[in-house]
DNA sequence: CAAGGTAGTGAGTCATCACTCACTATGGTT
DNA sequence: AACCATAGTGAGTGATGACTCACTACCTTG
């Protein structure tokens, strides 16, 4: 009764863990799994740190929560870009989704931060997982060939660089080099 | 003199220094740089903690050295296997240097721990001005378009990725896929 | 051999962190 | 109105982390 802060408005624990699970991206994919603080986390989401730990049992939990959350994202934003495309055009139109999703730096930030943290076994094997599916499903989305896949992936990666670097709010010459405008778009020529 | 640690077998500043980089390297790949605790790498160095501290005034001074080696020794793989050629052939040589240096996973992952600790301003400034020093490089070196670099170095990244992964050393039909089979065995050959 | 610079250490300090325990407040149901 | 499941908290705890201080051992040089 003395200096007990306000119960954070209630909620049901299911809209509580939607509202920590929304704000926690931020956290990790600014700092990373080791340099995020379950306090930190708590404190964004306006709640005590022993109630995160109600809803999540350990603060790894949390993390491959984030991750397998941030995954699928990914995946639903490309089945429904894709629509009823195929091949080279399905490519295109994951690759417009994937730049879309770019506007919030965070989501693919946080890919970063699961790749970064793959020595943990068990963020490894996650993170392994996650990877697999969505490469399966945009394989079998587009039905390109494993080259054409492989670049596409390549480019999404590159991305996800330049976003951790935080590259276009640092313009210099080579970013603009390297942040063309047809970004976007699969590479039209084949190498050779 | 009661249980003095055995002072590990004298050398000279800079031989302890650069050992300490070169075993420095594996801890900070494996954990990231939060991760990373300055006991961990004195330890595996076979100095005590406060030495570590004479030699590198924070853990970020050692981190960034560790950056800009290992960004520097890309470069100058890179220089190595140009040697005179140019063009598309250059970029194709520096495809199979980058291959060998995935030999050691930790250059490769240590240069994605540096992507993900972006955050942090000096981190940031460092792992950008490196960034932009190889793309600028390879440019000069090859003297391709920029769409061309661009894919050159999203391959990289995807590399880099797969790396920090352990893709291969957990095989599974997708990994099959997205490894060029050039760079699983890269035996030095095939400049095709 | 005396002396002094330098390689190297033991034993802290203070902050932070993941996680715990025992507790309180709230609202829907009977 | 009384009950109780559940949302939510204050105040720890033991471990660990970056970094410091005061010190010792070693080697080189005059």
């Amino acid at each position: 009764m003395v200096g007990m802060m306000t119960p954070a408005t209630r909620m049901t624990a299911e809209e509580r863990r939607a509202d920590v699970l929304r704000v926690a991206v931020a956290q990790f994919a600014k700092h990373g799994y080791q340099g995020t603080s379950t306090e930190d986390v708590a404190r964004a989401a306006g709640i005590s740190q022993p109630y995160l730990f109600k809803m999540f049992p350990t603060k790894k939990t949390l993390f491959l929560a984030l991750v397998q959350h941030g995954f699928a994202r990914v995946r639903e934003a490309f089945v429904e870009a894709v629509g009823d495309a195929a091949g080279d055009e399905a490519l295109e139109r994951m690759g417009e989704a994937y730049g879309e999703l770019l506007r919030d730096r965070d989501e693919l930030l946080l890919q970063m931060q699961a790749y970064a943290a793959c020595d943990d076994p068990e963020i490894g094997a996650t993170t392994r997982r996650e990877f697999g599916r969505l490469w399966r499903e945009v394989a079998a989305i587009s039905g390109v060939d494993d080259e054409r896949l492989q670049q596409f992936f390549a480019m999404g990666m590159l991305m996800n660089v330049l976003a951790a670097m935080d590259a276009q709010s640092h313009p210099s010459q080579w970013v603009k080099a390297c942040i063309p405008p047809a970004w976007l778009a699969a590479p039209r020529s084949a190498t050779g």
